[in-house]
DNA sequence: CGTGTTTATGCGTGTTTATGCAATTAAATA
DNA sequence: TATTTAATTGCATAAACACGCATAAACACG
């Protein structure tokens, strides 16, 4: 097995996982450990991923809600701009959790008038400072982990509804694969909100591009708008431009 | 597990719950005493939280004070902590909103098992700190004022469950006008919440007591437990003693 | 083709890190 | 004050790591 190889391997393991271990690396690709240290030595050289004693985890892997510890939040506030033009007076306006939807609701102007349907209580609060929205909170089994409403009842309530637009944050997105997700519930919630919408938009942060996890969500022609922290015209979005994809 | 992994899950329990006892990482982490030391010791050092004996604080627990905010907080801590002794392992409640109940919702004991529907989002994420707990929300417009859901879909909700015990806030409460309140939506709220449990308790600060609003929401009879934050014996409770309501 | 160079890899050895155990000391609680 | 509970300290061990060296394959070039 050639370098590359096994480098493209140790990433697609880190982007699945969050992590790895040096010792199941020496196992699954069986070469020293000599080897997979060079490996990731050179890979943090890169800046592809975190080193630690023991093995490495992705760089994105940041997990907490709170909001001083937001990962990348700059980027999240620059794609919370770009998709609030999006939102027009009159919409309704479908959305899920995570800290980017999160960002995005905060910089809302004052005095936009929407209906927003929401199954994240953290965006409903938020979203109930705003005099001119309305809110819907959709109901069900709560996640601790994503921190959003999930499950059949939600499912249920999401096919009774037709939202002008659906801002959902993202996992991960390939060009091929499209968008896919990790958990089985989540994977769900994704497709019945994408099919509770005219029109949909993904957030990503530029470091979730070209990855791909195990449950396929729907492929990238089903969505409308991207809207990532890039430039329009930045070349780590050459695989995504087609006609059906508007990229922001 | 690697150390990294270990420390962002204790800071992740730590920005949840504002605080950690060593026990519990020892039994969640699986792993001994002294590494759980030297962990909490490490990040003390990164300055990333609080240590004290037993376990460790949030940094910021501290300095956000501005719970203090809340209006006679201190009423209402000994309220919640009077309250909580009426849930019990494997029971079903029901919750409505105010501050009050989110309160009692933080001093819940760390391994509570049961079982939370609420109409409150605030509470509903506060609920989801402890694993034991599970969460389901129920959904529906959300009031800007109460931040609660209400309206048609969640009476109707309501309606398909049994809580062993509903907890709710209260506006006014008086010996012989019972429970009442001023918006139409609110009090149909309280009256689907009652019908849907099979025992209730009113949390009630002291000054809320004898008054009566426009708006009937049930008589004194129909409530189970009346909590405040008075002695049993205090005398500006004599007129609620009954055979019916127990006094907390 | 031959020779020197670079690259990739593995091995050995000494070092560092992570972790648990035991004995002692300090702190909280009854 | 006595007793339980947590914290500290030093030690032991195994795993993970770094560094130098050796080897062989791949490459470069006259």
């Amino acid at each position: 097995m050639l370098k590359k190889e096994r480098h493209d391997f140790i990433m697609r393991q880190i982007n699945l996982h969050n992590r790895v271990l040096t010792s199941d690396l020496v196992q699954l690709l069986n070469v020293s450990e000599d080897t997979i240290r060079r490996d990731l030595q050179e890979l943090v050289e890169e800046g592809l991923l975190f080193k630690v004693h023991g093995g490495a985890l992705s760089k994105s892997y940041h997990s907490s809600f709170d909001d001083s510890t937001v990962y990348a939040r700059d980027s999240k506030i620059i794609i919370a701009k770009k998709a609030i033009s999006l939102v027009k007076d009159g919409m309704v306006v479908l959305t899920g959790g995570g800290t980017t939807i999160l960002e995005l609701v905060k910089q809302l102007p004052q005095n936009v008038a929407a209906t927003f349907f929401t199954i994240s209580p953290l965006v409903a609060v938020e979203l109930a400072k705003y005099n001119n929205i309305e809110v819907i909170l959709i109901g069900g089994l709560f996640s601790k982990n994503s921190q959003v409403t999930y499950g059949g009842q939600v499912i249920t309530q999401l096919s009774e509804i037709k939202a002008d637009l659906c801002l959902m944050g993202t996992s991960a997105i390939h060009p091929e694969d499209g968008l896919t997700d990790t958990y089985w519930e989540i994977n769900q919630l994704k497709k019945a909100m994408l099919a509770a919408s005219k029109k949909s938009a993904v957030l990503c942060i530029s470091e979730k591009l070209d990855i791909s996890l195990r449950l396929k969500v729907c492929p990238i022609e089903s969505i409308t708008y991207l809207v990532t922290e890039l430039d329009q015209g930045h070349e780590a979005l050459a695989g995504y431009r087609s006609k059906e994809l508007n990229i922001l």
